[in-house]
DNA sequence: GTCAATCAGATTGTCGACAATCTAGCAAGA
DNA sequence: TCTTGCTAGATTGTCGACAATCTGATTGAC
């Protein structure tokens, strides 16, 4: 028997493209909140038909990252204070319950995981480079859904990250000072890997609200902005 | 001012006609787990070119109702035993949680609507039309969801709702007996009115319980049937 | 007989063009 | 000046046809 384990062939299909370009323009900034989504336009840009591109669209809408107005098009999602305040609630209740799954199915390939993950943050972190900061944090913590093994509580991870991902990314965008290089996530990683829950809960819980404030706060500059 | 106040026009566009129709085909049982989703074939019947019919696919493979493999097609997806028990678990979760927002949100247009849904699915119930009783007892399970005030939730409760409405329908249609027509809902409208915090949730986690483990069985047979 | 190469059929992915719809601007009338 | 109706332009929705890819059967060599 072969030992070697082989990757599944990426999908390599236009639409796939697309959507991972579309969706990392929206989540860089690239393509701002409430802006519109030209489809010949962005189709002429990328040498591709409309056709793809459409499905693309479909999809983002499907993520909540595009809304669609019959015959009017597809716009970027807006960002208000609510919005991130149901983020952040829902958050919170998702990763109790991830803890609480994943704390009985943890063995080393869960700590060496987490560590592998740990580093590429602290990586991003010392190069400077806040898009690629907030994707390996998003990541790090993505940790305890994959592992917690229920595939819908992960499916709806996913979707909350890459909101949260939009958020952190406008923010980071707009105050120019540069990102902070402390370390947040050396108490999260080593709980994660101990043996209180309680504490592991309570930890990922303040931690989850380190920024919230100051996220907020921003959502509410831009909702001033655009009044 | 006037004070009339008027809904927004419906979007009618053939995509939308088209995934309300394949979506209804696959809750209720129309297209089989597992089925493919022949596009020419569809698109024929259905007497529409293939581009709306594509895109509407990609609508519902985002949802999770179906999956898609490049240049293989689409397919409805599979149920097996370990889906449903991960469903359940998230609507505990997210139903405590609902429960929790709701609580102070309640008043008098709240307990209405409640009686309203509860109201219809006696109505489905009485008339032994089992795919309207399984559709509008989730619409009363969605009344917390919907007075919770925060979308992120709402969203992730609908799309767990038609993964739940997909598996109820499987399961009714497998079993020839008729669907028992005792009222299940009268606790749980009674308590969500009332002031028990504590008993509302153990009383929801109970009724959700309700016939998981009789769903887990069909699925068990579904599983060993395909084998 | 077994296995690899090849080929035909079917199905999905993509394209360019046309139809339906919306929006902004202008003109006419009250 | 405000409202209403119209028009032109732009944009989205839909269509039919072609290209790329997969699947299964057939052929041929060994």
């Amino acid at each position: 028997m072969s030992r070697t384990e082989f990757e599944p062939i990426v999908d390599t299909t236009r639409r796939a493209e697309i959507v991972g370009q579309l969706r990392r323009a929206i989540l860089t900034g690239k393509l701002s909140p409430g802006q519109k989504v030209n489809e010949l336009k962005i189709s002429k840009e990328m040498r591709v038909s409309r056709a793809p591109l459409r499905e693309a669209v479909r999809e983002l809408v499907q993520d909540g990252l595009l809304t669609n107005i019959p015959y009017a098009g597809a716009y970027v999602i807006n960002v208000v204070p609510k919005d991130i305040e149901d983020a952040y609630a829902l958050h919170h209740v998702l990763e109790d319950f991830a803890i609480e799954l994943v704390w009985p199915l943890r063995d080393q390939r869960f700590a060496a995981e987490l560590d592998r993950r740990h580093v590429q943050v602290k990586e991003a972190t010392r190069a400077l480079d806040t898009t690629r900061q907030i994707e390996t944090a998003l990541q790090l913590h993505s940790v305890i859904y994959e592992w917690s093994d229920n595939a819908l509580l992960l499916d709806t991870w996913q979707r909350l990250a890459r909101r949260l991902q939009m958020y952190f990314a406008l923010h980071q965008q707009a105050r120019d000072e540069p990102v902070p290089d402390v370390d947040m996530h050396e108490d999260y990683v080593r709980l994660l890997k101990g043996d209180d829950t309680a504490a592991a809960k309570q930890h990922a819980r303040e931690h989850i609200d380190w920024n919230f404030a100051e996220l907020v706060a921003y959502a509410e500059s831009l909702a001033a902005k655009r009044k």
